[in-house]
DNA sequence: AGCGTCATGTAAACTGTTACATGATTAG
DNA sequence: CTAATCATGTAACAGTTTACATGACGCT
């Protein structure tokens, strides 16, 4: 359960409210850890149950200000450095790449070709979020910001470069030829048919 | 719900039971779409139930051999090629380097020194895998297979690369010197302390 | 006065994990 | 005969998503 953390790590840089905190996940940690308003309220509501965090002020419309408690600080913490990191590698993206053979070899080129255009579009995005910040105010929760932003840019790099290099291989195999994608339609019921292995790159 | 699909193509490429079907999870489908046992023979009977697929033969034990049915086919082909894919991002690794600054610096780079770590094992893994099934058969199945080996690779690659180069970034930084880590703990409860930014790459 | 935003909460459905439970068959 | 493996299922719980519901405040 790591939305407990993202919310104490949110809250560890100073007191916000449940609304200011689900902007924030909306903004800079939908790529990273994406979180609905149901369940940050709810996960809010049992933190302070807890103790790690506690409400520091109420404004205006049933506004509660949460701001991170002595204990929190340390669950954060504990978190990360001792906990090991649980990389939750379920990829739809992959698990699709295992199948491509119960389709067209057309099927799958355009596929990669599409994950490359994919990828190619994030990595731009992000090379526009760096210029942004570029030149801003270089305080230690910039740093570790900036570390998340260069592994972005090299997952979207590698995987653009891995998608061009597989739609590659794919259009380089035998009986690969110009068939117009009409008539592909009616082979979608019929057995996927074999297929030559390519060289190896 | 890629589970389902995750069988489909499993069962696209001949009849099995949900105990065949379990192995194959374990051993090749575990790091792309890991699933229990008890999920997997509840979505079983769901896609029985459903008409993609069927019970093909029963054997020994109350052993029910699936086999995908055209309409799980179809389904296989048009979740394929139609959906587009979308990349659960969540990265619990990740979303701890967002608040490396609330621990010292010399925390911040043992957690980026053991990501490098952990990568370079996978990353042996999974040459060990390649070492192993080359020049096995070379059929159609076996070309995708390789494909998202390869994307295993790269994407190890890349985490190894990125987890050196920000550790280094950390290393790098002013007032890190030879501290022994004993006389950490108590700095565990002081506020993070404010880290001055490194010079760019 | 009314619209947009701020602000929080609950309920239901679905997906995923852990644990429990049971029994048949085969190999040694 | 007995242990390992084959084989399936259920129950309880934890995490996630979607939808519903409500109301206060501030600006024009």
């Amino acid at each position: 359960m790591s939305l407990r953390h993202a919310l104490l790590g949110l809250l560890s840089a100073g007191p916000a409210s449940g609304y200011d905190l689900l902007k924030t996940f909306e903004i800079s940690l939908a790529n990273v850890w994406p979180a609905t308003q149901s369940q940050l309220y709810s996960e809010l509501t049992r933190l302070d149950r807890e103790g790690l965090i506690e409400v520091a002020a109420e404004g205006p419309r049933g506004r509660k200000e949460y701001r991170i408690t002595g204990e929190g600080l340390a669950e954060l913490r504990h978190w990360l450095v001792e906990e090991p990191p649980t990389q939750s590698r379920r990829s739809d993206m992959l698990l699709r790449v295992f199948f491509l053979d119960t389709v067209t070899p057309d099927q799958a080129h355009g596929y990669l070709e599409r994950l490359a255009v994919q990828a190619r579009k994030e990595h731009a995005a992000l090379r526009g979020v760096r210029e942004q910040i570029i030149g801003q105010g270089e305080d230690a929760l910039r740093l570790y910001g900036d570390l998340a932003l260069e592994w972005g840019l090299r997952l979207t790099a590698a995987q653009r470069d891995w998608a061009e290099w597989a739609a590659a291989r794919i259009a380089a195999l035998p009986h690969q030829s110009t068939v117009p994608t009409e008539t592909l339609t009616e082979t979608l019921t019929a057995p996927a048919e074999a297929i030559e292995p390519a060289a190896a790159e």
